[in-house]
DNA sequence: TTTTCATGATAAGAATTCCTGATGATCAAT
DNA sequence: ATTGATCATCAGGAATTCTTATCATGAAAA
């Protein structure tokens, strides 16, 4: 059974390069009969002399300058590879699968997406866009590195870290626009459009205006909250959307802006990922960069 | 300092294959806990994780299956290099680098190089065609692995084994071809063609006329068995060759051929290598090649 | 819940490997 | 012959690696 260690094919690479074994071991920083042993370990081991021995020095036999061709790719790739982690250590690389709910999705990734790799090159970023439930279902199975979700998860496996707080305003039809804010209260009583079951933002806003979630409601629900924006511009109702998702949605739509009196309704957003995650530093990292990217978004004047 | 093992790498292959520390430490025939020190010190030594430990197994991180790609592409190349040690083992292979005298060459070797190629695919042979003294020293210096000369060569740090023992013939004009063949003592008194200095067969037919070769000698050298040869067709003297070269050379001009009386000039040719050569083995087996080669050569009626 | 099971980590001692320093053997040059 | 240089060998000790036994943790089952 042939079998080699790297530490002696280094050797090995050492006394094809000098020829000599005293020189060569003093290279090696070891001892000279440290290096004969491990050659002739290695020669044995191979069953064929690398080395012809003479009184004035050594030289590689045929088969030696063979086995040092290829003993030097190796040991290069052997380099090539600690650089490699050396240079992975604190940055972070290959592929980060990241997770962001659809009411989040279009409005932070393109920022955040560019602020990764502008950060770290080499960084590959494939990212999911479901529903909570599905991004820790996937987060659980390793499917997924981290998620961007509404707080609180509450899952006792996962670490969650706070990113922002967003508001979110109303929207109602342009005719609108200048009579007074309304209250929780009177929300319940207006047409109110919301998102499909499951969307988190559907139950938040539901919350706000203390309807009971699992009551049937009538009215079609929508799939994204820029539907939600085209129905009121549309007349069928008003809505309410994250803050964040103001500037893009109500772009084309024709439709009125309006915060809610204090104590606003809100929620919290926040990133998390499997507490036995190696990259937890990364993350944590990340998280910072993902914060810096929403802090920076235009803020609706409303 | 990072300082990974090739027995860290084939471990960690074996973890990456199974994703769980209990039938891998099986499948590379250890205990559990041996391969969970290794693979802990071999993400110390590289400061990062490589796999994320979970309770039902463990799976690579981003940078682990970075790191399996590289990894099993450096074992692979192991794998080959003692691949490579075993077909070497104890077929030559390579370079084999072989002198041989000018007396000899043109007439073995085209036999000898087809014979070793045939029993070694892959064995690029070197020839080296030059004076036994050339030949000595470049064995000495490494420069060639072996040499077929006329021997005794007695450098003690030279091998020599026998190949074959030749006669030498007497060519002459064929206008002499019914005379009886002249005695050594007869030779002295005629005109006797020769090599250039430096040819050893020069000396020993000198030697066998009892001839001291210091002796200047009138008349011109040739440099070749050919050029005596046409000489002697010329009318200008009568030669000795080898019986090995008179097929070859007397087939183009018109020269009658004479075996001498017992006991018949000779030499023997053998080859030589140095004794510290780690080929000796396989040039034994050379030699035997080469012996069999020469045995199967035309033997001249003369 | 409590128990059980599976999984990886840890610890202690034994086996193995590796290295150093001293010495030996060989060869060449003085 | 003597000296100097070179590589091999040896013995003892240091370092590494392995095995067995045991622990800690989390998931599944009762």
């Amino acid at each position: 059974m042939i079998n080699f260690t790297l530490r002696q094919l280094r050797y090995f690479e050492a006394l094809a390069r000098y020829g000599h074994f005293g020189r060569a071991a003093e290279a090696a920083a070891i001892s000279q009969p440290a290096l004969s042993m491990q050659i002739k370990e290695l020669e044995d081991s191979l069953g064929i002399a690398l080395f012809e021995r003479g009184p004035k020095g050594v030289r590689l036999t045929g088969f030696g300058e063979a086995f040092a061709e290829r003993a030097r790719e190796i040991l290069r790739s052997v380099d090539e590879l600690e650089d490699l982690a050396r240079a992975s250590r604190d940055r972070l690389v290959g592929r980060l699968r990241i997770g962001v709910i659809p009411t989040i999705a279009p409005y932070l990734l393109p920022t955040i997406i560019h602020e990764l790799t502008r950060a770290n090159a080499g960084l590959d970023i494939y990212v999911r866009e479901t529903l909570t439930n599905n991004l820790i279902r996937e987060l659980g199975d390793g499917r997924i590195d981290a998620a961007i979700v509404a707080l609180p998860v509450s899952e006792p496996s996962l670490t969650e870290v706070a990113l922002f707080t967003e508001n979110f305003v109303l929207v109602r039809p342009v005719a609108d626009a200048g009579r007074p804010v309304p209250s929780a209260d009177m929300l319940r009583e207006m047409r109110l459009l919301l998102l499909e079951e499951g969307h988190c933002f559907r139950d938040q806003a539901l919350s706000f205006c203390n309807i009971p979630s699992a009551r049937p409601r009538e009215g079609l629900d929508a799939s994204s909250l820029s539907t939600l924006v085209q129905m009121v511009g549309a007349g069928i109702g008003v809505t309410l959307i994250p803050e964040m998702a103001v500037a893009v949605e109500t772009r084309s739509a024709s439709v009125a802006i309006a915060r809610f009196d204090e104590p606003q309704p809100a929620r919290t957003v926040g990133m998390v990922w499997r507490k036995t995650s190696p990259l937890a530093r990364q993350l944590l990292r990340i998280s910072e960069i993902v914060r810096e990217s929403a802090a920076a978004l235009p803020t609706p004047v409303a």
